[in-house]
RNA sequence: AGGACCAUAGCUCAGUUGGUUAGAGCGCCACGUUGACAUCGUGGAGGUCGGCGGUUCAAAUCCGCCUGGUCCUACCA
């Protein structure tokens, strides 16, 4: 073996083996098991959150299959609509100047589909790296035949049930994109904006309460007022009661709207008016309808200014007979170009009272950047309320259980307030709308044009168009779990790995994924489509920031397993920018972080530090200087094999069945492993993979290796242990290490692996050549090994070690200097103690000699410690710091005193003694007895000293 | 504005049903090249558990208020 860990020699190498052996899919025995992975974009990249995810996911597949379990780990990629669509037409118009519109829809999917076959790989390529065992022959893809036929299905089935439908409505539109998008596409951002407080003045002579001719309203978007149907005042408003009913004429463009009664309008805010323009803004709609206004659209769908409105009933009916005129000057004018038209119009008119700064809001596309329009368009949407119903109870009644648990909580609280979905978009790149047209505009759906015709006697001379529309990429996703599965053919697959057993996902999208998941899939199937959904938080930079491209903050993880050079790094963030502006500070926050750039840490390093980091929290801010530590485990363990393997290849490690005898360390570390395989199994069935890495670091490196590895040199290099000895130890260093690696490789699935294989014949579990530590059996633990008594001879042995140690240090005496040490007071076993352990002693704590002295009175001048009520005397008579070792023992009483201290408060407390249980009472006075005794030493010990 | 979550060592985080001498890793200080490992070893320093109040014999843990932070929803008249 090397001497130090090299990861990159040997992951790839083995993921390359594991696949080839097809080691990855079911095998067809036990328990099913099986995970789904969130599909990620196909076109993208792996990004600290896809690792985080697949880290966990495979850590419970690999545990899951190493318990015995039928395990399926599904994966697949994504569509992206929207996000595939943008990237392929910039790449078309970078590299032939032309639009989507240029090459017309065909040639333009074509171009789509190369380049996913082009960069499709590169993600299932990093996805390899991460080590994920995933089935790879059964990977999906969202526009792949068999699942469009899912999707067309569930479409088509919705419709016939009417829980799919057409309708004109206002929905999210992107100005630029030219679509609707959905709510998660939306981003919230505030920013410094202006309110407008106009007069609209009173129409027909009617005045207000105070005798004015006019009332204010204020709004954010002066612009809507060319679509305004009326103004609200509410119906609790004693200053407006006697204008209900009558009209106003609206400026600019001529317009009679009606004074309205209606509870939106808040007496409390701005003049108590509101103006209402139901097709362009959420909450209006609202009102309009309940005042049955007729919706007038004046945007285009680029967001410009109309030359005549469109006019629509509550039903989405053209309103032919209306007046759709609008003022000349605004048409053609972009909507932020009218505002100030208007706003300067309406000053002229001397109906602008006021002009006030306020923060607001604004939506904006998340991929476009452009302001978002609520906007009139036809769509389709799913009508959810019937479909969120069984959706509730399934969480409710414990079918579906979130973990942790107050993520329940929030998917509650959104399912309980659902909108009808929008799920077309006016893209070109997705599962195209299963619904045709004839030329009057009636709407036929269907899973096919045949099948549409056929179903409604349409002949061959009907023409038919489809729509040009495609779905949301999440009503697909919604499909996910089932529709990879084969759905709607009754597969061997679905029957055996549906419901999956856990979700993996992060708490950003249970609205838009999980929930939807839910819904579609309890309709479909009549099952869930997961017991288990376990949300984890986000993973966030160093300093807590979210990652992201525009902040230049991000981490490639495969930069974070291979290394990166500075110079390659800043080429990453700052090179191919949508906001080059912004690259010098990122260049030097860059510098300052990595100013030698990143050392390469290995897969099984990263995947640690991620299970690490899973606790329950939302923020994940991942750390660098936790990477490095878990880098340094791996070549702990990758040592502590060159050690176990140095001393046992080529020697008697009893795989035979030999006789052993098994010394106080082997039992220890025995009955340890016991307990941290049951530590670790029971994190992992918790998800708490912190907690399982953990427990696996701390056996590895604080037990095995600091203590056990030293107390197996004695033994080892003892010429005059027996064979029986010498073959135990050795049977207990491969064995306990042999379990280590099981325990660690769903986390560790490299370096377990490759140690294992030489590890394995020494402990005699090895299976033959072609063998896997991926198909072993998970170490379960066997209660009858755990040894109490060995425990305490461990502790009482470390005990003294770690006192002489501690005298050295406080004593300034050489770490190599040989000493005679005296073991004296203490109990009746700890004399035999020292007898039996006496060579580990000498080996450990670098003893001339360690002598029971039965008479503490002879004890020389010594500088000791306590190990419980035992003392431990390094006699020192030349070369005593007084000082120094008087200084150390007040310190000591000092700490004695004040633990005494605070147990004498408690028991001198009346009510503690009888209100508090029997045990803890018991508790607090043997502690308080041990530490006086402990004290009591201390004090003789200090005037001895003293009394130099 | 409403709601949720969070606040523990310099940093990143654990801390079960209230009873622990409040822990880990990294970092820091001192010492150390014995044949697994300097990606290491040994020893050590460092916390009034955000603040105030309450419940209780007992609070990091339960409750209330406050401060600070994050997120969601809403407002965006």
């Amino acid at each position: 073996m090397e001497k130090t860990y090299q990861p990159e020699q040997i992951e790839t190498r083995w993921y390359e083996r594991w696949e080839a052996d097809n080691r990855f899919a079911p095998t067809g025995r036990g328990k099913p098991f099986s995970i789904m992975i969130p599909p990620p974009n196909v076109t993208g990249s792996l990004h600290m959150g896809h690792a985080f995810q697949d880290t966990i996911m495979d850590t419970l597949t690999r545990w899951k299959r190493m318990q015995g379990n039928n395990t399926l780990w599904q994966v697949g990629t994504d569509h992206a609509g929207i996000a595939t669509q943008m990237l392929v037409e910039r790449k078309i118009a970078a590299e032939e100047g032309k639009t989507r519109h240029d090459l017309g829809r065909d040639a333009f999917i074509d171009k789509v589909w190369e380049w996913k076959e082009e960069s499709g790989g590169h993600i299932t390529r990093q996805l390899r790296r991460m080590g994920a065992s995933v089935d790879w022959s059964r990977e999906r893809f969202t526009m792949d035949e068999g699942f469009y036929k899912a999707v067309q299905e569930v479409f088509v089935r919705l419709h016939e049930e009417k829980l799919i439908y057409r309708g004109k409505r206002l929905v999210n539109w992107d100005p630029t994109l030219h679509t609707a998008i959905s709510d998660l596409e939306v981003e919230n951002r505030e920013q410094q904006g202006s309110f407008w407080h106009f007069r609209y003045p009173l129409a027909d002579g009617v005045k207000t309460a105070d005798g004015k001719d006019y009332v204010v309203v204020a709004t954010t978007r002066p612009e809507t007022l060319l679509g305004d149907t009326g103004v609200a005042v509410n119906p609790e408003d004693g200053r407006y009661a006697s204008l209900v009913g009558k009209f106003i004429e609206l400026p600019l463009v001529g317009r009679r709207i009606p004074i309205v009664a209606d509870e939106h309008a808040d007496m409390e805010k701005g003049s108590g008016c509101v103006k209402i323009t139901p097709a362009h803004d959420f909450n209006d709609y609202e009102v309009g309808k309940r005042h049955n206004h007729l919706l007038i659209n004046v945007f285009t769908k680029d967001a410009t200014i109309l030359e005549r409105a469109e006019i629509f009933d509550l039903k989405g009916q053209p309103q032919p007979d209306e007046d759709t005129t609008l003022p000349t000057k605004y048409a053609g004018l972009d909507r932020f170009e009218a505002r100030k038209q208007i706003v300067a119009d309406m000053d002229a008119l001397g109906l602008l009272e006021q002009e006030e700064s306020v923060n607001n809001t604004l939506p904006y596309g998340d991929r476009s950047g452009d302001v978002i329009e609520p906007l009139l368009t036809d769509q389709w949407f799913v009508a959810v309320e019937t479909l969120a119903k069984p959706a509730i109870e399934a969480v409710a009644n414990g079918s579906i259980q979130f973990v942790p648990r107050n993520y329940e909580n929030m998917y509650f609280a959104w399912m309980r307030d659902l909108q009808d979905w929008c799920i077309s978009r006016q893209l070109w790149w997705g599962h195209r709308i299963p619904a045709w047209y004839d030329v009057e505009g009636n709407v036929y759906v269907a899973r096919s044009e045949e099948e549409a015709r056929e179903n409604h006697g349409l002949g061959a001379d009907v023409a038919l168009t489809q729509d040009e529309d495609v779905l949301d990429t999440w009503f697909s996703s919604g499909l996910w779990t089932f529709g990879t599965l084969g759905w709607p053919e009754q597969t061997p697959e679905l029957e055996t790995f549906h419901p999956s057993s856990v979700l993996v996902t992060g708490f950003d999208i249970i609205f838009f994924w999980v929930a939807r998941m839910i819904m579609m899939t309890l309709k479909f199937t009549g099952e869930v489509p997961f017991k288990t959904v376990y949300v984890h938080g986000l993973v966030r930079d160093g300093q807590g920031q979210k990652m992201s491209k525009s902040k230049g903050n991000v981490l490639d993880p495969i930069d974070l397993i291979d290394g990166i050079s500075l110079e390659a790094l800043l080429e990453k963030r700052t090179g191919n920018m949508m906001q080059p502006q912004k690259a010098k500070a990122i260049a030097k926050a860059t510098r300052d972080e990595f100013k030698d750039g990143i050392e390469a840490h290995g897969t099984d390093a990263l995947r640690f530090t991620f299970l690490s980091q899973a606790t329950t929290g939302r923020d994940i801010k991942f750390d660098m200087n936790r990477l490095d530590g878990y880098r340094n485990f791996c070549n702990k363990l990758w040592n502590a094999s060159r050690y176990v393997l140095m001393n046992a290849e080529g020697e008697d490690c009893g795989t035979g069945g030999e006789e052993v005898e098994l010394s106080l360390a082997d039992r220890w570390i025995i009955s340890q492993l016991q307990k941290t395989e049951a530590q670790i199994t029971r994190a992992m069935d918790e998800y708490r993979f912190d907690h399982a890495s953990q427990a696996l670091y701390e056996f590895v490196w604080n037990e095995y290796c600091d203590w056990y590895l030293e107390l197996s040199k004695p033994v080892l290099w003892d010429v005059h242990a027996t064979l029986e000895a010498k073959r135990g130890t050795r049977r207990t260093l491969v064995r306990v290490l042999e379990a280590i690696l099981r325990l660690a490789h769903p986390m560790m699935p490299y370096i377990s692996e490759e140690i294992w294989q030489r590890v394995s014949p020494l402990a005699g579990t090895y299976m033959g050549e072609g063998a896997s530590i991926m198909h072993q059996a998970w170490p379960e633990a066997d209660e009858s090994k755990i040894d109490e008594q060995a425990t305490r001879d461990i502790e009482w042995l470390k005990g003294v070690i770690i006192a002489v140690r501690n005298i050295r240090a406080e004593m300034n005496i050489a770490p190599g200097k040989p000493l005679d040490v005296l073991l004296t007071k203490g109990q009746p076993e700890d004399a035999e103690r020292l007898e039996s352990n006496r060579r580990f002693l000498a080996k450990l704590a670098k003893l001339e000699s360690a002598t029971w002295l039965a008479n503490p009175d002879d004890a020389p001048l010594s500088a000791t410690q306590l190990v419980g009520d035992m003392e431990v005397l390094v006699p020192m008579a030349d070369l005593i710091d007084k000082d120094a070792e008087l200084a150390r023992l007040a310190k000591e009483i000092e700490k004695q005193d004040k633990l005494i201290g605070g147990i004498e408060k408690k028991l001198g407390n009346d009510g503690f003694i009888a209100k508090a249980p029997v045990a803890v009472v018991e508790k607090e006075r043997s502690k308080l007895a041990e530490f006086q005794a402990a004290k009591q030493l201390l004090e003789e010990q200090q005037a001895k000293i003293a009394a130099l």
